[in-house]
RNA sequence: GGCCCGAUGGCGGAGUGGUGACGCAGCGGACUGCAAAUCCGUGCACCCGAGUUCGAUUCUCGGUCGGGCCUCCA
């Protein structure tokens, strides 16, 4: 089955074909580590997690090697560390810490390589000195700029041409550059800042070749695929892409995939820290479980725009209990019946496959999750027919799907009732058998009385034929 | 101004030149002591105009509307 994806470069989606299939690379633009990360720095760590495990599963796990940096040198840092009055690597290691938690939390693998800037300096200063001796960047005033006549194709990647960069945008003329597109690569630090020596003065590096540099580093240049943000596109990836070529590190190559996923945005408007209307991961993972935070994420296509709202949320939650209700009645059931004897469920593993091919469609999700859904209903048949090899292949293979994803990784029960400590627990447990007592006795009212009681609780019970389930219900 | 993307039912959101995905929500029924869950059934859409075609939501052109980038935001 062969992978496609939708490359930025030649706007077509193509079959994906490494380099070398034992050792495939893709790097992606992460956060700068100054705070915690709202939920739209999430989307491409979702999006570009879940074409990670893609590539795990159909090269292997140990053939894909994922490189998503750490931006750990930046000015909204140093100010939060002088607002603290602690050390920089101290706001660093703390929002890193926060990030990779809420990563984590919604389900992304950790990448196999997680660069940070300040760790890489030797490699930046190397490459910028490359680009100077390949006639590609220039010292100047205690700065260096690369230098964008080098480089013929300069404005590819974003198919701008060349005039218009000048005509219509407001570039940052200084009296150093030679061409008012030329970018920074190295330049002086302002007093109090931090600061390495280089061959041209003191000072920190630009921030694109810090990516440049940390791709080489981490993976070696040219890499398979590079993956961020359609904001990305330009300025940082044309500049990235042309450093990565002028540096001759890279057989003049960079990258032979560039995938971008589209804006998250906010209702109406463009999110962003400075509206004021930011939705931080880690505030939304107190309510919501990450799943359902995953799913939402991925709702839609990852190229498409995506309106963050409490709805989305809730659908995403809604279709995951769905989901799980399958699991969860298909354990039940299997509870009371002999092991599995190894039948496969032929119709449920087209499904199966099906979840694959959408995948392999340019991370189709919409139709991946339109497949999972024919699985579960096909497990909750089999349910319902008493059919129990159909019921244990076919929710294996649900499993095995959703696992894929990242999603099903939760056992149903705790799904159901998270957010419920044992204290809580036992008291539901116990009033449950109070009710199942008064039911026993016909008494209504009191059954009633008692599933009021539990709905004070923010807890729902379910009658079944194997007596009463129960979960928390929806956050407020 | 330049470059780019999008417009699908109450909501989210795929896809296709011709039998109207999928999910959430709604409605009717079954089941249930009543609910919930589940099952059965059901209503609701392809921005506007022109063109190509036997036939267009799907292709082409033109509009309208919305969004992004051109300013170290993923």
């Amino acid at each position: 089955m062969t992978l496609s994806l939708y490359d930025t470069m030649s706007r077509s989606k193509r079959p994906f074909a490494p380099k070398d299939p034992s050792r495939v690379t893709m790097y992606v633009c992460g956060p700068t580590v100054y705070n915690f990360a709202h939920i739209g720095n999430f989307r491409p760590v979702v999006v570009f997690d879940l074409l990670f495990r893609v590539l795990r599963d159909a090269y292997g796990d140990h053939a894909v090697l994922y490189a998503a940096n750490v931006t750990d040198v930046d000015d909204k840092i140093n100010k939060k560390a002088a607002d603290e009055g602690v050390p920089i690597r101290t706001i660093t290691d703390r929002y890193l810490d926060a990030y990779n938690a809420d990563a984590a939390a919604l389900g992304a693998l950790r990448p196999t390589f997680q660069p940070r800037v300040t760790e890489t300096m030797d490699a930046i200063i190397a490459m910028i000195g490359d680009l100077i001796r390949n006639n590609g960047a220039y010292a100047a005033e205690g700065h260096v700029l690369f230098d964008t006549q080098a480089f013929a194709d300069y404005g590819k990647l974003s198919k701008k041409p060349m005039d218009d960069l000048i005509a219509g945008a407001r570039v940052d003329v200084a009296p150093y550059k030679n061409d008012p597109r030329d970018f920074v690569l190295w330049k002086p630090s302002k007093p109090g800042e931090p600061e390495w020596e280089s061959p041209w003065g003191k000072g920190r590096p630009g921030w694109h070749i810090e990516c440049t540099a940390m791709i080489e580093e981490a993976l070696g240049l040219p890499i398979d695929i590079h993956g961020g943000g359609v904001d990305l596109i330009f300025p940082h990836h044309e500049n990235e892409l042309a450093q990565g070529v002028c540096s001759g590190h890279g057989e003049r190559e960079y990258a032979h995939y560039w995938l971008h996923n589209g804006f998250l945005n906010m209702g109406e408007e463009k999110m962003s820290k400075s509206l004021g209307n930011v939705a931080l991961a880690h505030d939304l993972l107190k309510t919501y479980p990450g799943e359902a935070l995953r799913w939402a994420l991925l709702a839609g296509h990852y190229r498409q725009e995506l309106e963050w709202t409490d709805s989305l949320i809730e659908q995403a939650k809604s279709a995951l209990d769905r989901l799980y209700r399958v699991l969860d009645d298909s354990a039940r059931f299997l509870a009371g019946e002999p092991s599995a004897d190894g039948w496969q469920n032929a119709s449920a593993a087209a499904d199966h496959a099906a979840v694959r091919a959408a995948l392999h469609d340019d991370l189709n999700t919409p139709a991946a999750f339109a497949a999972l859904f024919q699985l579960a209903d096909k497990v909750r048949a089999a349910v319902m027919a008493k059919d129990a090899r159909a019921v244990a292949s076919g929710r294996g293979l649900l499993v095995e799907a959703g696992n894929l994803m990242g999603f099903l990784t939760a056992d149903p029960q705790s799904w159901f009732q998270s957010g419920a400590d044992d204290d809580l627990k036992s008291r539901v447990e116990a009033l449950i058998a109070d009710r199942h007592a008064a039911r026993a006795a016909k008494n209504w009212p009191e059954a009633d009385r008692i599933r009021g009681e539990l709905a004070a609780l923010n807890v729902e019970v379910m009658d079944g034929p194997n007596g009463a389930t129960w979960r928390i219900k929806e956050q407020p």
